[in-house]
DNA sequence: TCTAGTACAATGTGATCACATTAATTCGAT
DNA sequence: ATCGAATTAATGTGATCACATTGTACTAGA
């Protein structure tokens, strides 16, 4: 069997502008990539590996690199190996529930805030989403669902819970992949249809309910962590 | 009036053991000293002005920074300048709820983990609480405050809480301090015996209960944010 | 005295190099 | 052929430098 090597890896990649600094390029790229399970855990990650894969200076690679295990999306063992962690059944469970736990807070706290155009970009980027599912395209799903979020809980302008959010998205990491993946065959109920609805009616309970509705949906699709292992090894 | 650079700051010093790499021990001290709040919002806080002033190379101190910035401690502005970010009311209250939010729920999913040393080892950091709030020694006080927390909540072995936990408590930084400060003077209710007694009769609710109010007592002895202002004014 | 413009200093980023540590490979003994 | 030791390759960290950008100070003009 062939020995993976970080120069392997086959990334989605984002085209560099002008405008955007090298180290926040490589970091949103490997973001991106890490949230849509294009890394597969135990894939090792080095510094020189990924500054020759995406052709920079190691600098920015271990600036990047620090950052994304700092937000609990790569886990730097101790010897010298930085790998995307492993998931556990307790783990998963555990960052489930923070994400119910926090989503409906944040959620919740956005609703006095919401307005007209909120509500409209909402709607828009709902309809994008459907029509991801419909394509099959897994990755933009993916991002897109979390664009979802992220922008309902952003209309708080006092939001803090975000970047928390965020790490728990990165730390689910490619299980939420699956999690999609499974659900286009069984979308029944629209989730996102009953947030913006809730939204409507400042309704701040349905609000919740759709919230924990919608994450829930996606921890039932993998019901078990074996469903998880069975996946990457399809995949790898 | 005096401008303020970072080479002026009066740090609590952490001594260098040859077991912690340098940029381990940068971070912990700047880390600590935030915590503390012995690094007032407003001061600008440079990479070369930090390594001379802490006597190493810009490197460790380029990645601590970088990693505080993640975690919420700093402030990265769009101009050069990094900086402790500024609180305000709102910023404290969504803090203080995400605390109460977060904690009773890692306090709770501890629960089931607690073992007799456990609770050996949180009395004895309470003890050394109550000792360091009768020497009046306010950042003692404040860091044994966060190890009591810290060391319960971790006692769940599938804890994923406590990075997202020590992040608020981060942002809170030098605001903790004053409500440890204030509460010097009212303390009446040691809310951790409250839920070292919770742990050991298994009784989940009343440890919520009691984190809760361990948390609400610190928010309580801040009442207004033209509080904080005050204070770091005398402080400054 | 105040303001604007210019020159100077300081800063963050990216790049490259040296070094200690660790992983990987090779080679030899059994 | 297999296992273990020694060698070699690779990696993260720390240091230093160059450069573009930004803040600061000084000066000249009104």
């Amino acid at each position: 069997m062939k020995k993976l090597k970080s120069t392997d890896l086959e990334l989605l990649m984002l085209e560099k502008t002008a405008a955007l600094k090298t180290n926040q390029w490589v970091y949103q790229l490997l973001r991106t990539n890490l949230l849509c399970g294009k890394i597969a855990p135990g894939v090792p990650l080095t510094i020189r590996g990924l500054a020759e894969l995406l052709d920079v200076s190691p600098m920015p690679v271990r600036e990047a690199l620090h950052r994304l295990a700092c937000e609990g999306a790569v886990e730097a063992k101790t010897n010298r190996r930085v790998i995307v962690p492993l998931m556990t059944a307790e783990k998963f469970s555990e960052l489930s529930e923070l994400r119910i736990l926090l989503e409906t807070h944040a959620a919740e706290g956005a609703l006095p805030y919401i307005r007209e155009s909120d509500i409209v970009n909402l709607e828009r980027i709902d309809a994008s989403i459907n029509d991801a599912v419909q394509r099959g395209d897994i990755d933009t799903t993916s991002l897109l669902n979390q664009d979802f979020h992220r922008s309902l809980y952003s209309a708080n302008p006092f939001q803090i819970v975000v970047p928390l959010v965020e790490s728990l998205w990165l730390q689910l990491g490619p299980f939420s992949r699956i999690a999609i993946d499974k659900l286009e065959k069984i979308y029944i109920v629209d989730r996102h249809v009953e947030a913006i609805e809730a939204l409507k009616q400042q309704n701040g309970f349905g609000l919740r309910r759709a919230i924990e509705a919608d994450i829930r949906d996606g921890i039932a699709s993998i019901k078990t962590v074996e469903g998880i292992h069975t996946y990457f090894k399809g995949v790898a």
